[in-house]
DNA sequence: GAAAATAGACAGACTATTCTGTTTCTGGCA
DNA sequence: TGCCAGAAACAGAATAGTCTGTCTATTTTC
């Protein structure tokens, strides 16, 4: 969940970065557009023009690689919701619009490709054999679930669960709405369900 | 669309089938229990029982089979959405209430691995040479607009279309929660959700 | 006997890793 | 500045295994 970790990795030229950064900034974007499995370590060392020695020695596996992919990913994405919020202030239902309008803002990218974490929880399911993977999906969905239950704390609800839930549920929602209709629906009617949804719960306590 | 073309491909045991079904039924498990990149033709050709130039004369690659398999996984989907929401009588909210009564039940199955079209997306996505199999989820998820939309249509909204997009968020929202929580969340307040959510917009009218 | 399904070898390309050896970079010291 | 040691990155072959798809025989079935 630290994403100094990460640096300015997104706004470095590539021959400006390390090896390390180089591999993992070419490799985020090879699995994100295209998916884990069709993208081989021949390709990532090849563009990113890196020797396999030295691929192998800063990721001791493929594996290794793709967990690091999805911690880079999550810190982004946090660190973007954590900023989205803060500048919606301190009222709860501002806080949780914002993200909605941080996510309709991701949708309009042409890179956009859906969340990482569902594309992730499809390649490696419960049956693979990859433990440091699913771990990490594990630790994302978990994550965004405290994420949500912080920005619905301070109202104080009755069914705080239920609308965490509801919540959960309409930001998963819209990341698969956008990826699956490619800018053919209206996005923005999440964030007016999420307000309704909201408003709702507030007035019964 | 047209269910009948599997006929009881589910009830029947696997050597009373024919070839061509016994292969369908085997690779339709594997896939979604794994997923489609982790499961060769010599896995599928294996478990079926079935040589190889028996498979290749059924399925003239294994694209086709994984078309194949997902339009056999949208017809029996949509076979249980018209079931569930046939038996729950003329009221339109009944009727979509019916179709998160069905997830629910789904979400109890131990072999529940999510939805079978957000997954293909996150295997076979727009960069994939891969179009039988592409145009078959965008095949999917209209047929589950258009569904969600015949469901809505009855109340005469003046804002339908951001209501058709809510449930759809909901639904799709709900699918990733049960598949990413395994059970660890109250799945029925997407449920609740909906039914907010339409009567408000009754009431608006 | 003819048709169909079988087992299994095969091709060619791909996979993740490991290995050997060479070159380049970097920091300390004079 | 020049030099040198050691680390790091380089190139690329080799390994062992996978993948889809084709082919050839042998066997089964009608």
């Amino acid at each position: 969940m630290d994403a100094s970790e990460y640096g300015d990795l997104e706004s470095l030229s590539l021959d400006a970065l390390a090896p390390r950064e180089r591999i993992l900034k070419i490799a985020s974007e090879l699995f994100y557009r295209n998916s884990v499995h069709t993208v081989g370590i021949d390709r990532i060392i090849a563009e990113s023009g890196v020797a396999k020695m030295t691929f192998y020695k800063h990721f001791p596996s493929k594996a290794n690689l793709v967990a690091t992919y999805l911690r880079h990913k999550s810190a982004l994405w946090f660190d973007m919701l954590a900023t989205a919020t803060e500048q919606a202030g301190p009222v709860p239902l501002d806080r949780v619009l914002a993200v909605f309008d941080a996510l309709n803002e991701s949708f309009r990218a042409p890179t956009f490709r859906g969340c990482p974490f569902v594309r992730g929880l499809a390649e490696f399911g419960p049956d693979a054999e990859t433990p440091e993977v699913q771990a990490t999906l594990a630790a994302y969905f978990q994550d965004l679930h405290d994420f949500v239950v912080s920005l619905i704390h301070p109202l104080k609800l009755k069914n705080q669960g239920s609308v965490v839930v509801q919540i959960l549920a309409l930001i998963q929602g819209s990341l698969v709405n956008a990826q699956a209709m490619r800018g053919g629906v209206e996005t923005l009617a999440t964030r007016d369900a999420a307000k309704m949804l909201i408003e709702a719960a507030v007035e019964r306590g």
